[in-house]
DNA sequence: GTCTATATTCCGATAGAC
DNA sequence: GTCTATCGGAATATAGAC
């Protein structure tokens, strides 16, 4: 290593300051000028290393993508050799272990990645629309498919639903994003402590896949 | 009415070309260049009804604050008037009626306002963070409230991180953000459907208010 | 690889004629 | 009230020296 010197590379500084202001402030409100300056790197840095603002992102966003999806894709793994039938219990805590265990496994304090997530459905980049189905859609197929083993009452489109709700509430509530804080002066909840909103938040969502169906007459009638 | 002619206000274009646009692509995102060009005036008319573009942001906002809150609070009256004590599921269901009822009676096809509130708490805008806590305090007040009082089995610690999770919930299934399109290709759900939305989602939010408690042992140790 | 300096574009806001 | 023209500033991106 005969150039050793610098920590930390200068592309992987960007990458974590960026990461971070993306998530707290989004991504048309951050300009280049304050993530390199947060680094501590020159401003055309960005440009050298990444192409342009746009190539940042996507950047970001690929560094944590794949990591999460081995992740979840080995509880999976694990919980389907386990048992025969696992329950949407279980299902929702692989998930959920995942998120923690990305969050514990970047030297990064929070879930920031997960936090990224929850706001790329809102604002959904452009750049992202088109990556993300690939990258995805093995990992969405598997998730819903073991909801839909799990939940033998429900139809397979009523499974999608829930799914969608699903996740929904826990991006967002991963996210950190404190809802009551715009509508009280001080909340109760402590939205950005992720084991406690792990452990608050998993009775809620599997109670709401268990749920009695919405839809039991599904094919019943030719109106 | 002398001065006939015109057909809608120059300013209420305005209101509802921003309302649109803030919607699908964020308040950063949109130029006031994009807004009056939609709505079909100058440039300056902006600055001239509303000062600045801050202004503007806050006056759509405001245009549908007080009747939503109006519309749910007719509700929650009328359901404490009837039954001594209201489920959890007729709390949800007077909100989820006064979302659509808003939709109904705003003359745009959808549920504008509430995809605005959504948004609003992912990237929430700095003018509202005064204002909205002063004029949603005592819906969310209520709200609370009448969901500690109608799930007894729950502290009240744990009803507000339900409702924290509830809000999340909802306002992002009406925001009509599909998260299975950024995940597969095709997917089943059509979350801009609002009255499909409303029926899918009610007895998953319901089913998990009414959980058991996660944390049962709130305050049986000192450590 | 890293820096300075600059090109180019777009933004919100305003002045002032009508 | 409505318009044109423009100001001042900030953004991304790049050219070119070192």
């Amino acid at each position: 290593m005969g150039e050793s010197a610098k920590a930390v590379e200068t592309s992987t500084r960007i990458l974590d300051a960026a990461e971070l202001l993306f998530v707290e402030h989004g991504f048309d409100a951050t300009s280049m000028r304050l993530i390199t300056q947060a680094a501590g790197v020159n401003i055309a840095a960005v440009n050298y290393y990444f192409g342009s603002k746009d190539g940042l992102f996507k950047a970001v966003f690929e560094r944590r993508a794949e990591p999460f999806a081995r992740l979840f894709l080995g509880h999976l793994d694990q919980l389907e050799r386990q048992y025969a039938n696992p329950s949407a219990k279980q299902v929702v805590e692989a998930f959920v272990a995942a998120a923690i265990e990305l969050g514990q496994e970047a030297s990064l304090g929070g879930l920031i990645f997960v936090r990224l997530l929850a706001r790329t459905f809102v604002e959904p980049h452009p750049v992202l629309k088109e990556s993300m189905p690939r990258r995805y859609s093995e990992l969405t197929r598997r998730y819903i498919s073991a909801l839909v083993k799990s939940l033998p009452h429900l139809s397979e489109a009523e499974v999608h639903w829930r799914f969608h709700f699903l996740a929904n509430a826990m991006f967002n509530a991963f996210a950190g994003t404190n809802v009551l804080r715009l509508f009280m002066a001080h909340p109760i909840v402590n939205a950005r402590d992720p084991q406690m909103v792990a452990r608050m938040l998993v009775p809620f969502v599997v109670a709401g896949l268990d749920a009695q169906a919405a839809m039991p007459e599904l094919v019943d009638q030719n109106s």
